[in-house]
DNA sequence: CAGTGGTCTAGACCACTGA
DNA sequence: CAGTGGTCTAGACCACTGA
């Protein structure tokens, strides 16, 4: 509460305007000069204030016209991205994974996904279900560039998953994830003992290190038994 | 490429060699005074770049301690939200919405959801299906508090949706979205004209504007008809 | 062409914190 | 206590662009 430091101070009062209304898209907000007078400081701590606005999409600047309130709200939001172990013992069950199938081969021709993932490399593929108390709640099937990961060709996965070997060995720095629905198939089904066409939330992902591609992992969980949850707003005021 | 300023070049040469991995987590930067000397600049200019970072989640300062690659890997995503509209005109059908169902009453007591929506004053609840080409891939469930939106009682939503409608005149700004899998119900299933028990993506949204509830919605979408993308990565750099 | 924002300088004082 | 980052000043020159 005390020692704000004054360029926050700008930039939480021109905020709060924006988000309880007083200021509507379109609206001008006073210029840098009119601030430095207004606060009584130098034009670069006024700037400060407006660049962080500006960079959150809540404000858009332009020389000679001014600073405006932005007229797009956000059409974006955070998606938190739990992971499973964590998110299965905060439900006080326990998790694990049990390894289903695990091949090594070169990428089938005529398979865009895997000759993208491995080039003229290998490819690990695992089969495997995570399992809360025992029982499946998600079924994933996981190709892994052998070329970006060498090691990992060694790996039992008898007591980790291969999710959380990646997380813990290969950071990734980009990542693309897709959330649909399907029915389960029968591979699926039985897999996960439920019927066949039991609805499941699906999650496609691919992820890179650079340029270079790390894995694509394709996931059924069970309805119900998983949720994404994806949050904007609040800021990052206290 | 050509005239970008100095705290970006900044910027993006430190950034480069972490995606790159070239540095890794919890390696130190050369300190402000270091690469004020290296790039010939002042420091004001070398602290943007690295605020930037800092606020990206890429570094983290300390006092004395120095400057040093962040460690935990983002586990967060930004996810699309694509207006229903844009997203079904872009696979060249024709978007529409139909109303099913309207009413407004009092929250129903026990109910906490609508409670805590509409406190003591009225809901407006809607129904009605998404459709494209005139076949519905969507039913949605809508409370929306009418203390909040009092304009919205007199509209008849006979051409446009309750969301576009919403997203229009009601900027949100804060929102939670919880996305999961199940199978439709009796309701849901005559409504999408499908089978019982048919897989469906599930999508609740609840949104606020400052303090205020605005509404809460609840989405079916039929398996395979819609997708949700999010992404993590590929920074700013063009 | 005049007002606006974008960038940058060369300093300054300070708070923090690990060696 | 010395090195680091956090903040701020009082200027400067410039590019852009709408009146």
């Amino acid at each position: 509460m005390t020692a704000m430091p004054l360029h926050e101070r700008i930039r939480s009062d021109i905020e709060s305007r924006i988000l309880s209304g007083e200021l509507g898209p379109g609206d001008k907000i006073p210029s840098e000069l009119e601030l430095m007078e207004k606060y009584g400081c130098a034009r670069m701590t006024v700037s400060k204030a407006l660049s962080v606005l500006s960079g959150a999409g809540l404000l858009v600047r332009r020389k000679r016209a001014g600073t405006v309130v932005a007229h797009r709200r956000t059409e974006s939001m955070v998606l938190d991205i739990p992971d499973l172990a964590i998110e299965i013992a905060r439900r006080n069950r326990t998790y694990g994974y049990r390894l289903i199938e695990r091949q090594v081969r070169r990428p089938e021709k005529g398979d865009a996904d895997e000759l993208s993932l491995a080039g003229a490399g290998r490819l690990l593929c695992l089969g495997g279900v995570h399992l809360a108390d025992g029982c499946p709640f998600a079924y994933e099937e996981r190709l892994i560039s052998l070329a970006a990961v060498p090691q990992i060709e060694s790996e039992d996965f008898a007591s980790v998953s291969p999710g959380s070997w990646l997380l813990h060995h290969i950071p990734w720095t980009e990542a693309e994830q897709r959330i649909g629905a399907a029915g389960a198939d029968a591979d699926v089904a039985s897999h996960l003992g439920v019927a066949i066409g039991s609805a499941c939330l699906t999650v496609e992902r691919r992820t890179w290190r650079g340029a270079e591609r790390i894995t694509l992992v394709r996931q059924k969980f069970l309805a119900g038994q998983y949720e994404l949850i994806a949050r904007f707003g609040a800021s990052q005021a206290s």
